[in-house]
DNA sequence: TTTGTCAATTGGTCAGACCAATTGTTTTGT
DNA sequence: ACAAAACAATTGGTCTGACCAATTGACAAA
């Protein structure tokens, strides 16, 4: 009778699976910092040279990076792994925005609609607060706390899909959008009616959620990427009006 | 005038960038083994916690592998050595890869739907050699050929979408599969009734396009990942039972 | 309020010891 | 003489404790 060969892991696989899914599973997020080495040695019930090594293997495919005395951080590696090359595009080919819009339109139908299934109770509580937050965020108009109250709500959701790949691939757009469309989405929120059907339209989708109805969480997200669509293209026409009205003004003096 | 920040560079940085450069210029080749720890941390003149953290990096990164009491050896793997983090991820999670299947399901069902509404002549006669190819790997039964054709196929259609980031991220995805998921893979190429029902499937897909059915094209890609799905899990119970079997066998000689 | 100094913290490196697994050599048995 | 078992040497894996280097935060002085 032959029996398996045993195979005794080392300690720093052991610690580099743990830190792996925690990335995974967003319990440790882009910017969080890890830990002091000699805490989570502790805490792991290992030596601190064993700690390092296991972490010198993630900082080497560019999942944390260390600073000396000044702690080891998540970099956002993952999500860049998705976003970089279209970074690149955008940069080159303005004219993407469309195809940016129906991808984020098919992304957050279907988050939605596995949240409205999966949510746990702790999904439940985080996205309250998210809401609460964004209720805070549009109630005092700063347009920065309306943006980032609008990713934290969508990341929130992401996350409640309990499918890894959705959960990192919404931060990671998110992320992207935050930093190259900024001008576009304070536009949007900068207009007051706007701004008030955009929180109605969260509110729509939380209520989805909040009640287990997938189909009505996909159709709420959907909608609001719409009508996101609809008024980005409303705004670029009235810019482009008044830039040429301006035209003709300076062209009179 | 501005100084240029003094960047320090840590002792493991300058060890792994030595040992890369013996590896890439081949005066270490894969097989080689290393001299031991203890000589090489004094040949680098280092301690050898330093040395091991540097050639855990790279370990990690699949430069090299270590034996407790056998030694370091240089692999063959170089084509690793810049890869993508997602690829080492979904080889060591095991649980990631329902969440993978899902992930295909949904990508795959949306761009075939748009493929279906928007390919040009142009990209259905790139569809159609696709297709030609993957009859001719089919019927000629190398495994190798038929996943190629299978990947070539999806990126056709990706293309098809006119969404670049779809196309992308089918891409990207496919190509990252066909690196590190090669057994599963193959597994299910080499059963034959499932290969033939894997050839009707990607035609379904084909003709759906092929007549601008983006309702029949979703369901056709849907179904298709659906039954690898489904048949990837049936395999691995297959599998489970023929070891059982054989360990049963054993057991009375 | 701003700037500078100092202490605490945290990552980087080292020395030395011991354990675990593998490899090679020597001894014993047939 | 050959094969198997035992033992020693080697080499990777882990630990403890110490010290150095860089950063951060707290406090004092201007």
């Amino acid at each position: 009778m032959a029996y398996q060969k045993v195979n005794v892991p080392k300690l720093s696989d052991a610690i580099v699976a743990q830190l792996e899914s925690r990335i995974l599973d967003g319990i440790l997020k882009p910017g969080d910092r890890l830990p002091p080495e000699r805490a989570l040695a502790e805490e792991f019930g290992v030596s601190r040279p064993s700690l390092r090594e296991a972490i010198q293997r993630l900082v080497s495919r560019g999942l944390l990076v260390s600073r000396q005395g000044g702690g080891t951080y998540v970099t956002d590696r993952l999500e860049t792994a998705f976003s970089d090359p279209w970074e690149h595009l955008i940069d080159r080919h303005g004219e993407l925005h469309g195809d940016l819009l129906e991808f984020r339109r098919v992304l957050e139908g279907t988050v939605a609609s596995y949240a409205a299934t999966r949510a746990t109770d702790a999904d439940l509580q985080r996205l309250a607060k998210c809401v609460e937050e964004l209720e805070t965020a549009y109630a005092g108009g700063d347009l920065v706390s309306q943006a980032q109250a609008d990713v934290n709500f969508h990341v929130a959701v992401g996350e409640a899909s309990h499918n890894v790949l959705f959960a990192h691939l919404t931060g990671s757009l998110l992320s992207m959008l935050h930093r190259h469309v900024k001008d576009n989405i304070a536009n949007l929120f900068a207009v007051g009616e706007v701004s008030e059907v955009l929180l109605a339209q969260h509110l729509a989708i939380w209520e989805a959620i909040r009640t287990g109805n997938p189909e009505a969480a996909r159709r709420a997200s959907e909608e609001h990427l719409d009508f996101v669509a609809t008024t980005l293209t409303t705004l670029e026409r009235q810019l482009e009006r008044r830039e040429r009205a301006l035209r003709r003004l300076e062209g009179q003096l």
